[in-house]
DNA sequence: TATTGTTATACTCTATAACTATA
DNA sequence: TATAGTTATAGAGTATAACAATA
């Protein structure tokens, strides 16, 4: 391919960055919307997910599930226990090493904001037909995973 | 469904959100890291992606298409001002509006950045077959077009 | 009165690195 | 000497709203 072809082939709408960040943004924006409402932010998604999946993580652990950094990790959890969601508890072996655990009402919020985040998804899938939303969320996984590997 | 299939329904690594923030943080840190080595940042390159693909709109029509706020399409049509990239030409008619063009500077770098862009997104879809990569692509084109009907 | 563009200001996020206490 | 976690601090980015000039 000649460069001016290469140049050419090069197009906003159609550029895998710019369409990630369009559609990325929108869905960032409704959930925090949404998790505004109840006195929460997206900063704190990643790891109530976790930590509705898996309990008893240390945080670094915890950290690197959720891809942010340790501060960044100390910092939502003290959010996250300052409104009793969450707790340290003492690791059984290690006295500088936390488990971090859900408290009841962390874990009662479960399945209302895991609704409105399948909403979320849902809506901004609906414009694909059902099967064109199975291949697009196979492929997009398929490069979560790839890049997860390096 | 019932509420207990549906909750059980999702999971983080099959999450339209979770694995768009992933990829698409992926994309921006890798484009980022390449814009900081000539002395520009993500911040800037929605602007001058518009105005490689068209010049002399005013900061509102830029504005609008790069879908950032007013202020800060000032503040980055200060720094391009600075480094020489754009300029601010006077508006034919009001004298409220100015037109921004590029510089022969600014115009210069459309090739060697769009490659490295193009390089970026190469890379990300590189895991994919190079029909998926289309049908990728189209899928979330599709996407970002309806919402922007919104 | 509404619009274009700039600026002041405050607030949130993020990054760096120093620090304590353990291991 | 390295690791878990916290904190101080600074910088970048973002949001609100006030503002001047113009339409």
């Amino acid at each position: 391919m000649e460069q001016g072809d290469k140049l050419a082939a090069f197009s906003r709408d159609r550029s895998l960055g710019w369409l990630l960040a369009v559609v990325h943004s929108r869905a960032a924006d409704q959930l925090d919307e949404r998790l505004q409402k109840v006195g929460l932010n997206l900063g704190m998604w990643p790891t109530l997910m976790m930590l509705w999946e898996e309990e008893g993580l240390t945080q670094v652990e915890l950290a690197s599930r959720c891809m942010t950094a340790h501060y960044t990790t100390t910092r939502v959890l003290d959010s996250l226990e300052k409104k009793q969601l969450v707790e340290r508890r003492k690791h059984p072996t290690s006295r500088r090493s936390h488990l971090i655990y859900l408290t009841d009402e962390g874990r009662a919020l479960k399945s209302a904001l895991i609704a409105e985040a399948m909403d979320v998804n849902d809506s901004l899938l609906s414009v694909l037909q059902p099967q064109e939303q199975q291949q697009f969320l196979s492929l997009l996984a398929k490069m979560v995973a790839a890049g997860s590997a390096d």
